[in-house]
DNA sequence: CAGAATCCATGAGGATACTG
DNA sequence: CAGTATCCTCATGGATTCTG
């Protein structure tokens, strides 16, 4: 947040339909891919922790999440081979590193809402 | 970004389903929510200008997400009563903060781009 | 426990045409 | 120019059931 705001961004493309950035971007700011990522940022978790954690979300909605997330290298996956089984999910150093970005924004927002008038 | 990410986060409650950041944080981390934050945190702009900015947008898409971010207190929308119309967009001091806090979300993820392997 | 698989509803979102 | 109105499609996402 150092730098000049308007100058920060006119080195990007996002704006242009093919950057790459625009998919990742969706699934960073996707429903629940905010929320999972912050929930990782305060802890590493358990599946069963981050359903309970995340109120509302869907197993099928947590577990695609989570791929996604997964594949864009923000989150690690590890299962142990016991049963039952064991699956621990924390943040990689990519992972850390947007969840800098991420929770300004989230907490910012929090602190905000009851300002924000239309929240229809 | 000075806090410690962890302890700032605990103060929100954004995980609860009610919680009403919630909603604001969909409308924020929409699809195009983002990019007209973050196109108007750059300079004001006119509807034909946003439309060309946004690469992909479409005329729905545009309108319905501006009157979104405008109900939300995010944009202000200034319309001269003039043949043709002329309307002109711009951020709210409340739209501002926001920015400030996407911007460097939407800088890093177009920076980080190209280490992010899942770009399926 | 941690999911995968399936079915189904809703609404996000695109294309086109029209208007003050 | 800056939208609105309509129609239509497909993906998002919920509920439920099944399994290693």
């Amino acid at each position: 947040m150092t730098e000049d705001p308007a100058r920060a961004i006119r080195a990007t493309n996002v704006f242009a339909a093919n950057c790459p950035s625009r998919r990742v971007l969706d699934h960073v700011t996707s429903k629940w891919g905010v929320l999972v990522i912050v929930a990782l940022a305060q802890s590493p978790m358990r599946w069963g922790a981050l359903r309970r954690r995340i109120e509302g979300v869907s197993e099928k909605m947590l577990a695609q999440t989570l791929r996604t997330l997964e594949a864009d290298g923000f989150v690690l996956r590890e299962a142990q081979p016991t049963i039952p089984p064991r699956v621990d999910y924390s943040l990689t150093p990519l992972g850390r590193g947007l969840a800098d970005r991420l929770i300004p924004l989230v907490t910012w927002v929090g602190n905000n809402a009851d300002e924000i008038v239309g929240a229809h």
